[in-house]
This record gives structure tokens, sequence and C-alpha cells, in this order.
DNA sequence: CTTGGTTTGTGAAACCTTTCACAAGGGCGG
DNA sequence: CCGCCCTTGTGAAAGGTTTCACAAACCAAG
């Protein structure tokens, strides 16, 4: 079992264990791999070997317990703990974070934003109070933020990915479209929607260019 | 050459043509595919290999022309037009997006913005109009919009696209935290933060028990 | 024209992920 | 206790992507 876990791997993990904790709601006792693969549009054999890396969580014949998995996923995935984390540029991607419920239901509190902008400096954002760049390393090791939140201009991303972990966060969520290259092994992901809109148009076309030569 | 392409490959596609673009407004006229492999961590050999899928752009011993990189590039993907976008949910994110320039600097505008809150509909947002969403077939319809953008709480995400594949549009960008499952060949993307979140919290978890078992 | 240095385009190999298929095990009714 | 049905866990096969390595081609200089 476990050697080295591949990120499609994870990120369907993360989506059963999305689906276990409705059926815990739902006050569901067992599941099996194929209603579990369902929603997240994977086989059983997938489910199965997924969760075959860390052990053997079911009961042949009968599924598995529900409760039993969300806890098991909820350590695996390191979600048995809640997360800090730091924001930097309160812009409008930074707002929306803020504002997004979300995250703290789910165990990602933001305990530090930060910006340039002198105007907004001091000021509070969703009961949070901006703080100078300058402050950064300081703040984020008093509260002790292990995830750093680029949401600043392309320009100087990298420069505040590379500040953020010399303030000594352990992975880093960046919003800016650009590449940023892991240092020091601080792992780093990207949400770039136009890359995901681009990646909508070349489906488009390439839909377009099949019927269109078919016809 | 060209069969299925991965969404990896166009994933980089898209890199390599952000990084073409610099050169070009940086005058540089060719282009060799190590210095383009460079900025999206890939190597040299999978960019001429991704390049290859779609014909054979470069020179021997020179390199790729800037210029005609970037026109086949924008061809290939589908941005020598521009494309419209409807959005459902004007929300955060959902007027994050309005208010980000970025979308229409590449050729995503936004051209229609809906809500079910009777307090927003008729008001402005960057300059757009919300408008019911009983009116959301029709408008679409009328100003032809290829790309849907579902930014609604999780509960109605799936009605909502529906609605949106119903009232024809070619492809759809999710920000609601949930797997939809596309119908109809109209692809779609989700950009689901929590999802990343869990996913650097996975890898935090996993650095820390190894150290945690080394020392 | 020839030589040398450089870079592409591409089969073949290596690597990784997903799917298949089935033995092993568990529960339940009789 | 027995037999039947069901579902897991997992090697092996299939399928896909990335890397390797090199012949073919191009440019420039002599």
């Amino acid at each position: 079992m476990s050697g080295r876990i591949s990120d499609s791997t994870v990120r369907r993990l993360s989506l059963y264990l999305r689906m276990l904790r409705d059926l815990e709601r739902a006050g569901v006792e067992f599941v099996s791999s194929s209603q579990l693969a369902e929603p997240s549009g994977a086989t059983s054999a997938q489910v199965r070997k997924d969760l075959s890396h860390f052990g053997s969580f079911g009961k042949r014949g009968r599924g598995y317990s529900v409760d039993g998995l969300v806890r098991a996923l909820e350590e695996i995935l390191g979600l048995s703990r809640s997360w800090r984390l730091a924001l930097v540029g309160v812009g409008k991607i930074g707002s929306a974070l803020l504002g997004y419920g979300g995250l703290a239901a789910r165990g990602f509190d933001v305990v530090a934003a930060f910006d340039v902008d002198e105007a907004k400096i001091g000021t509070r954002a969703h009961g949070l109070r901006i703080r100078p760049m300058r402050e950064l390393r300081p703040v984020i090791q008093e509260c002790g933020a292990e995830i750093g939140v680029v949401a600043t201009p392309t320009g100087v991303a990298a420069e505040v990915a590379a500040e953020l972990e010399r303030a000594g966060v352990g992975a880093i969520l960046n919003f800016a479209p650009i590449e940023l290259s892991e240092v020091n092994g601080v792992p780093i992901r990207t949400v770039d929607i136009v890359l995901e809109l681009e990646g909508l148009s070349y489906l488009m076309s390439e839909a377009g260019r099949r019927t269109g030569s078919d016809a």
C-alpha cells in the first residue's frame, strides 16, 4: 500500500468525502463503492483502488461504514483539523473569498489579509483588518497561518509567493494567471479562470471543426 | 497527427501562447522549444510533441517563429475570435468576475447576467443589467452567448446548468462545489476552490507525517 | 560547396493511471 | 450449520502520457 499518491486520486478522495458527509447527514450507515463512485464520475473499481492505497476500510459483501470512512478520509486528507489562511491582495477575488462562508464552514479560516493599497490598509473587510505588506512576515508567523493565498495582480504574484514561503507557509493557493514554480517543497495550486475558459474554447472550436467538415 | 487531444496538452498550449504573446510584445522573432517549455514547467520534448499533434510549425536549427506560432495557437485554441459569456448568479464570485477586466482583455465578454434575487434584478453591476432567471433562455438566444457561467449556490447549480444547456450554450464554467455531469456533449469545467485547498491540506499532512515518522 | 553547430519532429521506451476480472470474505435466510 | 448472494481488495491487462534519443533539416561561416 501507500506509495506516491496522484493528484487525481486525492481529488477523488475529496469528492468521496463530500458525498459521505451528505450520506452521514441523511443517516445512511453503509455505502458500496459503486454508490460512492457515481457522483464523482468514477468507477467502483477506481473507488476501491483509491482507498486501497491507504488501507482496507470496507467489509466484503456489505460495503463501507459511512461514519468510519468519513473519519478515515478526514484523517488522510488532513481535514480533522482546521487550517489558517493568509490572504494577500484584497481586490475583487480577495474580497469574494473573504465573503465566502463556504471556506470557514469546511475548516479553512482566513486569519490575516494584506494589501499594498494605502486606502485599504487599516479598514476592515468582512471583519478582518487589512494590513500593509510590510507586516506580512511577522503577522503570518504570529498567527501561524499555514496556507498563503495569492490574489494579487500577475506582475507581483511570483514575488508575493516567494515572500509567503519565507514567512513560513506550508502551501500556496494562487489566483494569478501565472505558473508559479514550487520551491523548498512548498506545494502550489493555481486557479486560473482564463485557462479554463481557453480549454472550453478549444473544445467548442474542435466540435465546430468536426461537425463543420462532416456536413 | 491530430487524434484526441488530452486536457493537459490543451492547458499547456494555453501556457505556451501566453509566453509567446509576451515574446511578441518584446519583439522577439524566434523561440526554441526549450525556451518555450521553461515557464510552464514542461520539457522541450513535451512542447514539440504537443505541437506535433497539430502540424509542423518550427524550422529545424532555428526554432519557431513567434508570430507564426501565436497565430497558429490562436487558431487551434479558438482564440482568434471572441466568446460571449452568460453569467448566472451575481453574488460574491459573480460580481468579482464581472469586475475582472482580465476576461474581456482576453476575448471573453460577459454579455448577460442573471439572478433570482428580486432586489438585484434591474440594477446594474459593472455596466450590465441584472435580469430575472425567467429571461435566461430568450436572452441567451438573442445575444448568442456561447459559454454559460454558473456562480450560484450549490443546491441549484445542476438545475441552472441544465437550463443553460437547453438555452443552447456550447460550454459551461461552473464555480459551485459540485461535479456536474456533461450531457449532450456540452463540456463543463469546474473551478472548485475547496477542492484545491483540500489537495493542499493532503500534501501538508503527508509532509508532516513523513518528517514526523523520520525523526 | 562543405563543414559544424543547432533544433525540430518522431518512433520507441519508460512510466503512470484506469479498467478488468476474480478469489476471498461476510451476512442472511433457512 | 449450509448455501447463496453480494461486495471488497487486488494482481494483471489495457490504455494513456511523458521522456528519451536520434535522424533529418536548417543556417552560417569559411
